[in-house]
DNA sequence: TTAGGGTTAG
């Protein structure tokens, strides 16, 4: 565990931060800096120094909030010691809310002093930051420390790939590259060794790498991490499936679920049953999720046979799929590096039995669901739901109880199917009755079903008993779901205002919201005001990205009105900014 | 510290 910097009693946390302070001391000697020098005669001497013993000893007490509201009830004040900047960056960053450590390291900045800060520090706001949602500055934050040849905390850079990896999973992986290549050349034994990636490490990186869809640095790094002697778990495993699924080898499933099994002896976990439910729903293959669910209801020990004999009675029944891609046969050759460096004299066991039993759970359960209602199977959602429900009342399987989730996806196969009077029902019935409350998510969905199908005071009366009744603040969806209800009913007038209650609300529009008040002014037959939105949305200041849909709805609108010559305009003024 | 169920446009 990284240390808050309040004790320092491990040895090697003591150790890591006189190494990182006599680096920083050959980079920055702090007297002879122009931005020490700069703060120095801003302040009076003896004031700084006093202000800075008075904050250390605050931190030294342990009396972070006191510290906090010295520091930001000066805005002058800066500590002006490496231990006193570096002590309260790690004390926010571990038992304070982010915002305070960000407006710490705001001012350092501000003042060209982040070289104060210790690597204790800065990878404790970096592990923060990524808690608290914010990738972009737990990137920087570690790439800071990379280029000021700090060693992060395994921890720090663990949360910060994670954190990136859904919305920018190639800056992930390159991150986590970064940070090998930083810790390779610097030699094994001047790294710290809270600073060497561990198995969890590893895990995020790959998870990146699933999402990326990169199956060769997969292939790569699989390998590195048993060589740095960090041992797949069930997780990597979980992931592994999860890549299966991505590259659209459905034929590797049950591979995978056998090696863990009998060659590398990592014990499955629930997640590892749900991951693969999940791939084969993905694939559309709804009778083997179902065969997988139905043995977990059974506990049957045997599903990894179970689905080695399927997958051979399909690929005898069945033509072989299109071929397969080249990087994605590269998964073939971990299963068979499995195989040589798993335990040899451990026989392969055609009839290998999972160490316990996994009953199904809410998440497994709702993951079938949404399977049946890509298939339009509206009767067995409904079905799956009563099974569930009845399961959890005779007490067999307490997990399979259904919560929110499961019920926001029935109302929303009912929506989808049509039926939104059905999937009010459930709403006001089963998920009343079983005392599960309705979130955000669940209120936008029925207000989409209202709103697709024209029943908008419906609509209306739902968002007001959501606000009022419920106490739920609504979202940028719940207001572009509207908006395009009003647009359905010819009302752009009703959409605008509510694009206008939205921005009161301090909610900031998305790309959808601007286009969907574009296509309001364009079903009216106004481009020029549609054209006005597009402006907005170009200049605002949230940086919502123009993107193609935006540029299409704008090509419509003149288009609509008959104004092509306007339309060609715009053509025109596309095709460089898309490089066509 | 990593995996894994539910929502919005065109």
């Amino acid at each position: 565990m990284m240390s808050c910097g309040t004790a320092c009693s491990c040895s090697l946390q003591m150790q890591f931060q006189q190494r990182s302070s006599s680096a920083r001391q050959k980079k920055l000697p702090a007297a002879a800096s122009p931005a020490a020098s700069r703060i120095c005669s801003s302040i009076p001497e003896h004031d700084e120094e006093e202000e800075d013993s008075a904050l250390l000893a605050l931190l030294r007490a342990h009396d972070t909030d006191a510290a906090f509201a010295l520091f930001s009830s000066n805005p002058d004040l800066l500590p002006c010691s490496p231990t006193t900047a570096s002590r309260l960056l790690a004390q926010l960053s571990f038992n304070s809310s982010f915002s305070r450590a960000a407006l710490v390291l705001q001012r350092l900045r501000a003042r060209n002093a982040l070289s104060l800060l210790d690597a204790n520090a800065l990878s404790l706001a970096a592990a923060a930051a990524a808690r608290s949602g914010n990738a972009t500055l737990a990137h920087s934050l570690i790439l800071y420390m990379l280029r000021q040849g700090l060693f992060p905390d395994r921890r720090a850079y663990t949360a910060t790939v994670a954190r990136l990896s859904p919305a920018s999973p190639r800056k992930a992986v390159r991150l986590f590259d970064a940070v090998l290549r930083h810790l390779r050349d610097r030699g094994e034994l001047e790294v710290p060794l809270s600073c060497l990636p561990d198995t969890a490490a590893f895990n995020a990186a790959l998870n990146a790498c699933a999402d990326a869809g990169d199956c060769s640095r997969f292939r790569q790094l699989w390998l590195e991490m048993q060589e740095q002697g960090c041992a797949p778990d069930s997780v990597s495993y979980n992931i592994f499936i999860k890549m299966c699924a991505r590259l659209g080898r459905k034929d590797l499933l049950p591979r995978v679920l056998h090696s863990m099994l009998s060659l590398a002896g990592v014990a499955p976990c629930a997640t590892t049953f749900h991951s693969l439910v999940a791939a084969y729903v993905g694939f559309g293959d709804i009778a083997t999720a179902e065969t997988i669910v139905q043995a977990m209801r059974e506990g049957r020990k045997d599903i990894s046979s179970l689905l080695l004999l399927r997958d051979a009675d399909v690929s005898t029944t069945t033509t072989q799929e299109a071929t397969v891609d080249q990087s994605a046969a590269l998964l073939d050759d971990i299963l068979l590096l499995v195989k040589s460096t798993g335990n040899q004299d451990q026989e392969v066991h055609p009839n290998l039995l999972l160490p316990q039993a996994y009953p199904p759970n809410a998440r497994v359960y709702t993951t079938l669901m949404k399977g049946y209602m890509n298939a339009a199977r509206i009767h067995d959602v409904l079905a799956t739901l009563r099974a569930m429900r009845r399961e959890a009342q005779t007490t067999t399987f307490p997990a399979s109880r259904p919560d929110h989730v499961t019920y926001t996806a029935v109302i929303s196969a009912l929506v989808a199917a049509g039926d939104v009077d059905r999937a009010r029902a459930v709403l006001d019935g089963e998920m009343a009755a079983d005392g599960v409350p309705a979130n955000r998510v669940t209120y936008n969905v029925l207000l989409k079903g209202y709103c697709h199908n024209l029943q908008m005071a419906k609509a209306r009366e739902l968002f007001a008993t959501m606000l009022e009744t419920n106490n739920i603040e609504p979202d940028v969806v719940t207001y572009n779901t509207l908006m395009d209800g009003c647009v359905l009913t010819d009302d752009t007038q009703g959409a605008l205002a509510l694009f206008n209650e939205m921005r009161s609300r301090g909610i900031a529009p998305s790309t959808v919201s601007y286009t969907t008040l574009m296509k309001a002014f364009a079903a009216a037959g106004q481009p020029k005001t549609a054209h006005k939105v597009f402006h907005q949305m170009q200049s605002d200041p949230t940086r919502v990205k123009v993107d193609r849909a935006a540029w299409n709805m704008l090509i419509e609108a003149y288009c609509r009105v008959g104004q092509l010559e306007t339309a060609k305009q715009v053509v025109f003024e596309l095709v460089p900014a898309h490089g066509r």
